[in-house]
DNA sequence: AAAAATCGGACCTGGCTGGTCCTCTTTCTG
DNA sequence: CAGAAAGAGGACCAGCCAGGTCCGATTTTT
């Protein structure tokens, strides 16, 4: 199903809803705006927060608010910081060096690399600021390849 | 990290070989050819066969073999096969219309959808016989609108 | 000093993935 | 016609990890 889990969709809503707002916010005040259970959202700020995405300000009046403009961070570093690397399948996960055993079977490996690329390039082409607007209109197409994108734009 | 499942993993990799070949071959041998596991490769074969994909025959000399061209058969068939829809997040699967309870807080859905899209469309566009050329070159690129694509076919 | 927050863990648990096995049916071959 | 070869269709199990909760420590404000 090519899934992301359930954290990381928390964690774009919970971004996407911070880029609407301006100051720190607790944790109590974005679970509730959200609809995502409380300790679940901490959890989740958390790992943002280790991520560099958003910065927390501890104590009473603390919270949480964006590191960054929201036009600035990317759908691709929110899932980088809660699931590590972008990878469709193992062979992709360039971490692990392991050499796998099918190597010299599958000619399959290089696709692989070059689909992943291209999910990882879509989604670090959309900002939080992107997904806070609803009805962003037309944002993504895709091509496969150069020639045909250039078919595509002609035909229209 | 966006993964796609082992099993769907071994289904890309079985197919593909298959691409490579003619005839109704049977498990054993594709198993041995590819290095999945005997067992685990027969189980995916199967959830191929219930797909469509693949046909099978039956008794002594029996085996699988595609049931199309290689160019006719995408990659998005082979992970619905075995992965069923492909959805990114829970919201985008439109099966489900137990109507979201953040619906009205995420603006985000919408978005999300449009992703998925772009990612379907991607793998819908990849066929088996791309797959089995290993060196296929530039296979995809995306662009985030058609005048994105526009400038990057101008830089180049 | 007390209250309000986050931090950094540990912890549990249910479901799903990956993997195996067994029996039935079909088909070819000697 | 008998037996072997091969897929069909399940049942089944073990391990892992996502999802979720909770607690004590620390920091800051009031």
């Amino acid at each position: 199903m090519l899934r992301i889990s359930k954290l990381t969709d928390y964690g774009v809503v919970l971004a996407s809803h911070l880029a609407t707002l301006d100051g720190p916010r607790s944790v109590r005040e974005l679970a509730e705006d959200t609809a995502v259970p409380q300790p679940t959202a901490a959890k989740v700020l958390k790992a943002l927060a280790k991520g560099g995405l958003v910065t927390s300000t501890r104590g009473a009046r603390g919270g949480y608010a964006l590191s960054a403009a929201p036009a600035d961070i990317s759908i691709a570093q929110v899932i980088t910081a809660l699931e590590g690397p972008i990878a469709v399948t193992e062979c992709t996960d360039e971490t692990t060096d392991d050499g796998c055993s099918h190597e010299e079977h599958c000619g399959v490996r290089g696709n692989w690399q070059r689909i992943n690329g291209a999910v990882q390039t879509a989604l670090e082409a959309i900002s939080l600021a992107d997904m806070a607007h609803r009805a962003g209109g037309a944002l993504i197409t895709l091509s496969l390849s150069a020639a045909d994108a250039n078919a595509r734009l002609r035909s229209h």
